[in-house]
RNA sequence: GCCCGGGUGGCGGAAUUGGUAGACGCGCUGGACUCAAAAUCCAGUGUCAGCAAUGACGUGCGGGUUCGAGUCCCGCCCCGGGCACCA
């Protein structure tokens, strides 16, 4: 019987369509299970092979657990908002919403096509109205709280206590302090300007080389007035939160870094000639008698203040030079570093001595206090500019670790150590404080209690997480709900949603203003005071609306608020998040963020949203590359016996791994593959190729292995010749047994490969027998349908089933029949295997080590050696050891 | 520079976490079926030597621990990802 997948997946689909299979039901009385994709950007260019990865898995899964009894949420919807289609609209005048419609459509159909078990009734789209609706109604929520630091608790901005001094200096002041306090806030900021798209974008949407990441077009800093969220505020909670989830390390590890957190100390120094204190932050206060100068940012406060007159005209040009420099000039490594001197001393509170003031750009103002100690001796930086500047070096730390050779240059001020150590020439018995014999952590716990005993400093945690820039100068986001009035107040506009006016023109406004500035009838508001107001014209970042999706699938089509709480309550957290690892830091940052204060606030009932993360691993191609290393499209690559040669020059060529690409005509489009050999082969290909969360290249003979594979199943298994009634023979019993037991446990785990061939090895054994019983046939139909849901409905309507196999019990594997009489010792000399031997598994040791000594076989090993000793390992391995 | 991954046959990848290296699949070789091809089925397939039995070698490189190392420890090399003057 031929292997018909074309007639029997549409089939099957239609099936689950009209019958809603896998429509959800709020069914508490059930445990859940809720399982999450990331939600894809419906792209014009369609679905590629990399999303069916991560479906296939969270669907095999989702299909495991509705049989193992779970109420299963299992949703798909769209991230539809972009620039894209904006784009699309500037060139044709196409209404973006037009083309995002057209493209989830698509996007539906392929999806569908793959017998994926989503249930298509809590469909969500960020660019609904119904859905970023609550998209605003949560940046209300960030703007009317603030984050209390005494409960480390996000509260209500009613609730925030207003300092007497703040009340007295009248209403002015007190809107001023509470927008100081706010989550969400709109100030000037100094932001990252791509020319190209004409919009702002956020620091990490810029790469290391200053290019935009949408684009690859340098940006420039500009200053401008922009909505801002405080995430730092979070940044404590957002750290400790990362030790509960079972998310990969590297995952937590990057956050961690993001986040940045570390400990110090703030220390005063008095500056010479002025009545003033210059504050540095520092995280080896230990290392105060080494500090031999200061600087400070060229955007620091006090530079003008400690500038000497001799000195102004160099340090105001610096300054200003500095301030045209891009962040990517400023961080260069490769860079000389550069600076000015200020003509100003400061005095050093342990030493007593001064020492020079410097401007340099290699201090950021927005981290720490924007001006630092310079101690070269012990930190690389500062040895650079020293030796540039040629500012003394004093080495207060005797190294640990260094050669005798490195020691000395250390000691003599000539390389840096930034290592643990003794002090040396660290004592001041006036001042009251000695380091000398102490070691770094011993060094850093004196100074911070000096200082602070004194008055001089304290110890003090910093993060290097920065606000979030959250506005963008597009039309096709979720627009603010905020209106700004003649006068200068703010104030929200609380009838939402707020939609997007219908423009002509998509063109950005003058000046960088979003395209909205030209929708003037939508743009002017007149409050009922006769107040003029302007709508903000910025719109949401793509962020937003994927901050919280997985909120809104609980109760997709509620009216009234933003879900049902009980239901929430029911079904979150999500247990199972899968999707890929460029989503490490940015999307699962602001969603853990916004998550945390909608926990705070009482909206949801969990801190953390994602209980458990897994990255799928990029999905790559095969590409060809001549011996100078020049990339050749696959079209012009010819394989002759696994040697691959250039159809045109005949030059051989290298097989390299490379991302999927249209110049190197090597993307598989998954429409094709499912044209070919059927979506059941697609989901097994994605799923056999190797472990899930590890990259790996695209091979179209493996997807016709999978394809022999089931082509093979449908064979034996749909040919009703090969199923009796008879009992099942131990051998195929135990075959199956083992079958399930792996499948189950890889599943659990989600080794979709292994699982896959064990599937295999039960195959051709029941090949091999040529008849199983009903029985074995029904079982390996269940333990194959959430790989192959199509030919698993198909044989299991064959063998008399009248509805669907996806509520079938998953069978449970039955430890008795696995169990041996017998074990095949693999019996090794010194290590090496030489050959097998069966003994009953109930041997003891001693019997086992006769059994071998005994041995005619072992005899042979043992001529002209010393038998040294016997290691038995029972149930795994002999080994005689002889000299 | 720092932080994570990863290097196993011709290829994708297995290996119960210290116990038979190479499961499963692709490819290749030989055979069956066929007028022939495709499809399918059967057998073989880490490398080297040998007709074979068998032996030697073998998990990026160099050391070490152990009865025993792909797996643990020390020192390197290469590939991929992230961060990068954060004091």
């Amino acid at each position: 019987m031929d292997y018909k997948f074309w007639e029997i997946e549409p089939k099957w689909q239609e099936f689950w369509d009209s019958n809603k299979t896998f429509k959800t039901r709020d069914d508490f009385s059930k445990p859940k299970y809720y399982i999450l994709d990331m939600f894809p950007y419906p792209s014009g260019a369609g679905l590629h092979v990399g999303h069916p990865e991560g479906y296939t898995a969270t669907d095999i899964i989702s299909r495991y657990k509705r049989m193992n009894g779970f109420n299963v949420l299992h949703p798909m919807g769209w991230d539809a908002f972009g620039l894209p289609a904006e784009q699309y609209a500037m060139q044709t005048g196409t209404h973006p919403a037009i083309t995002t419609r057209k493209n989830c459509d698509t996007f539906r159909r392929q999806i569908k096509s793959l017998g994926l078990s989503y249930d298509w009734d809590r469909e969500i789209n960020t660019t609904d109205p119904g859905y970023f609706k609550w998209t605003q109604w949560i940046f209300i929520q960030l703007y009317n709280t603030w984050y209390d630091p005494e409960s480390k608790k996000g509260l209500p901005i009613s609730e925030l206590p207003i300092p007497s001094v703040i009340e007295e200096m009248g209403p002015k002041a007190v809107k001023e302090y509470v927008a100081s306090k706010r989550l969400a806030y709109y100030d000037n900021a100094q932001v990252w300007w791509c020319s190209s798209c004409r919009t702002v974008c956020a620091n990490e949407e810029v790469l290391t080389d200053g290019s935009h990441e949408k684009c690859g077009h340098q940006v420039i800093r500009r200053n401008l007035k922009q909505w801002l969220l405080r995430i730092p505020h979070y940044a404590e909670r957002l750290l400790e939160g990362l030790d509960d989830l079972d998310w990969p390390e590297g995952v937590k590890d990057m956050q961690r870094n993001w986040i940045g957190k570390s400990h110090g100390a703030e220390v005063d120094f008095d500056i010479d000639g002025i009545d003033q204190k210059l504050r540095v932050y520092t995280t080896r206060p230990d290392t105060l008698f080494g500090a031999t100068y200061m600087v400070i940012s060229p955007e620091h406060p006090m530079a003008e203040t400690l500038v000497t007159p001799e000195n102004e005209e160099n340090v105001k040009e610096y300054i200003h030079t500095a301030s045209l420099k891009s962040d990517l000039d400023r961080t260069e490594l490769a860079k000389e570093k550069t600076g000015v001197f200020t003509g100003r001393y400061a005095i050093n509170p342990v030493t007593g001595g001064l020492i020079p003031i410097w401007v340099a750009d290699y201090v950021l103002m927005g981290y720490g206090t924007g001006a630092i100690m310079a101690v070269p001796a012990h930190d690389s930086r500062d040895f650079e500019f020293a030796k540039k500047f040629s500012l003394p070096v004093n080495c207060i730390l005797d190294p640990a670790a260094a050669d005798q050779d490195l020691r000395d240059k250390i000691l003599a001020g000539d390389a840096c150590w930034t290592e643990d150590g003794v002090y040396i020439n660290s004592a001041n018995s006036e001042k009251g404080i000695v380091l000398n014999g102490l070691n770094k952590s011993e060094g850093i716990r004196t100074v911070t209690q000096w200082l602070e005993e004194r008055g001089l400093g304290k110890a003090t945690v910093n993060f290097k997480i920065r606000d979030w820039l959250f506005s963008r100068q597009r039309y096709w986001g979720e627009p603010f709900p905020v209106i700004h009035w003649e006068d200068g107040e703010v104030s929200l506009d609380e009838n939402l949603p707020v939609m997007l006016p219908t423009l002509e023109k998509y063109e950005p406004g003058e000046g960088g203003e979003s395209p909205l500035a030209n929708a003037r009838e939508w743009l002017e508001v007149v409050g009922a005071d006769g107040r003029k107001g302007r709508r903000e014209t910025n719109t949401m970042p793509q962020w937003a609306g994927s901050c919280w999706y997985y909120l809104r699938y609980i109760d997709p089509t509620n009216k009234d608020s933003i879900f049902n709480p009980e239901l929430e309550q029911y079904w979150m957290p999500v247990d199972l998040y899968v999707g890929g690892a460029e989503h490490a830091v940015l999307h699962l940052l602001y969603s853990r963020f916004w998550h945390k204060v909608l926990f705070d606030l009482g909206i949801v009932s969990t801190d953390e949203p994602f209980i458990k993360l897994y990255n799928q691993g990029m999905i790559l191609a095969f590409a060809y590359e001549t011996a100078t290393g020049a990339k050749v499209s696959s079209d012009l690559v010819e394989d002759r016996d696994g040697k691959f040669f250039h159809t045109e020059t005949g030059e051989e060529l290298h097989q390299i791994v490379a991302k999927m690409s249209k110049s190197l005509k090597n993307v598989v489009n998954p429409d094709d593959v499912v044209q070919k050999y059927g979506a059941d082969s697609l989901r097994l290909y994605e799923m056999f190729m190797g472990p899930l969360d590890e990259r790996k290249p695209w091979a179209d003979s493996g997807v016709k292995g999978v394809s022999n594979f089931l082509n093979r199943v449908n064979r034996f298994f749909s040919d009703l010749q090969n199923i009796t009634d008879e009992k099942e023979d131990p051998e195929t019993e135990k075959a199956l047994h083992l079958a399930i037991k792996k499948v189950t446990s890889d599943i659990e785990n989600l080794k979709f490969n292994t699982a896959i061939s064990a599937l295999m090895v039960f195959n051709n054994h029941a090949i091999k027998k040529g008849k199983v019983s009903l029985e074995t046939a029904k079982t390996f139909t269940l333990i194959l349908s959430p790989f192959a849901p199509h030919l698993g409905e198909e044989l299991w309507q064959l063998y008399g089933a009248n509805d669907t196999i996806s509520y079938e019990p998953w069978p449970k594997a039955d430890e008795e029949l696995l169990k041996e009489d017998m074990f095949e010792y693999p019996v090794s000399f010194n290590g090496k295997m030489r050959f097998k031997l069966a003994l009953p598994v109930d041997f003891s040791v001693n019997q086992v080590e006769e059994a071998v000594i005994s041995n005619e076989k072992t005899g042979k090993y043992l001529e002209g050696k010393n038998l040294r000793k016997v290691v038995v390992v029972p149930g795994k391995i002999i080994n005689v050891v002889i000299s």
